[in-house]
DNA sequence: TACTCGTGGTC
DNA sequence: TGACCAAGAGT
């Protein structure tokens, strides 16, 4: 009885978590709320639980239904999202409500989650499973490792991606889908880890054919990726009587949507290096900062002045945050400030 | 199918 | 220190 086995084990280690309904408050008749699953599982994607966790935390306090998120203003949602990284997902969290809201509610099946904008097939399956008791199978790089050493196969990722969601359909329970979709995640979460599997304290520790032959630790297979170049380029921080210069960046592509100090040289291939401004530019220092697909050197160059940009928009001290910044920006925000700071 | 798209933690 | 990794989706 594999999946009773791996519920019992989730019933005494399931972790708490502030999107979760625990199995007490359930028994007591409390439903999830699809939008606090969907809005969790969105924040999860590609991205660790103590990450989530104090984003999801302030949205659900600013934002506390799926109507009120649709009333947002996009600049609000890119700035609270500011830091989480894949900013696509905030653009389309935005588009979901706005769809959900003036639906009327969210679809009330997997295949109808999967027609909004952001839901892809694992997303669906994890609402429709958490939120509905629907018996969707949940596959995300947890369950593919678990299914991989269960199943012991061979064949590298991700062209034994479909092979795996065949394995793990197999699996998935009529009664109590979400928890077992959760139990199966939290096992690759917190045991079957990709290096050094915690193997003798796993309740499928029997069934698991990698185990038996001592493979565990080498699944899954995947295939090599290839390796990450390096760019450079410039970011300029001008601060006036007006206030800081900030560019909004184009709607897609990388940081799209998002604030941004206007650069040059590493985003937008062959563009010129100019400067946005007539100013006395003084070199700041370089920030360092990787994306998922390339190394970045950023020169920082920085000027105290009243000047007329060419580029981007004055903010007023008082109404710019740098915690609206992707990351990158942040860190060259930093560095520039105390550069200008200490002169 | 193969790329693009962030960030912070881990070993 | 650098490569790998995390509850993927869109194109």
């Amino acid at each position: 009885m594999l999946t009773g086995d791996l519920l019992a084990w989730y019933d005494r280690h399931a972790r708490e978590m502030p999107w979760r309904t625990g199995p007490a408050a359930r028994a007591s008749g409390e439903q999830p709320d699809p939008y606090r699953v969907w809005l969790s599982e969105v924040m999860l994607q590609q991205t660790t639980v103590a990450a989530v966790r104090d984003y999801f935390l302030r949205f659900t306090l600013r934002w506390p239904d799926v109507a009120a998120l649709a009333s947002a203003r996009d600049e609000d949602v890119m700035a609270e999202w500011a830091g989480l990284g894949y900013y696509a997902r905030a653009r389309n969290l935005l588009k979901c409500a706005r769809e959900v809201a003036a639906r009327g509610g969210f679809p009330g099946s997997r295949d109808g989650l999967l027609t909004l904008p952001g839901i892809g097939p694992y997303t669906a399956s994890a609402v429709a499973a958490i939120a509905y008791d629907e018996p969707a199978t949940v596959v995300d790089g947890n369950v593919e490792r678990v299914m991989s050493r269960l199943f012991e196969v061979e064949t590298p990722l991700p062209a034994a991606k479909p092979e795996l969601v065949r394995l793990a359909e197999t699996l998935t329970p009529a009664l109590r889908p979400g928890d077992y979709a959760q139990a199966v995640m939290d096992l690759g979460a917190t045991i079957c880890t990709p290096r050094s599997p915690a193997c003798g304290i796993c309740p499928w520790i029997d069934p698991c054919r990698a185990r038996a032959s001592g493979t565990a630790a080498s699944l899954p297979r995947k295939a090599p990726k290839a390796g990450k170049p390096t760019r450079e380029g410039t970011v300029w921080l001008l601060r006036t009587p007006r206030g800081w210069l900030i560019e909004r960046r184009a709607a897609k592509g990388l940081l799209g949507g998002m604030n941004g100090l206007p650069g040059d040289g590493w985003d937008r291939p062959g563009a010129p290096e100019t400067a946005p401004a007539d100013a006395p530019w003084a070199f700041a220092g370089e920030v360092r900062h990787t994306f998922t697909h390339f190394h970045l050197i950023l020169r920082v160059m920085t000027a105290e002045a009243e000047a007329n940009p060419t580029r981007g928009e004055l903010i007023p001290t008082a109404e710019f945050s740098p915690d609206s910044l992707p990351t990158v920006f942040r860190k060259a925000f930093d560095l520039g400030l105390s550069a200008l700071s200490s002169r």
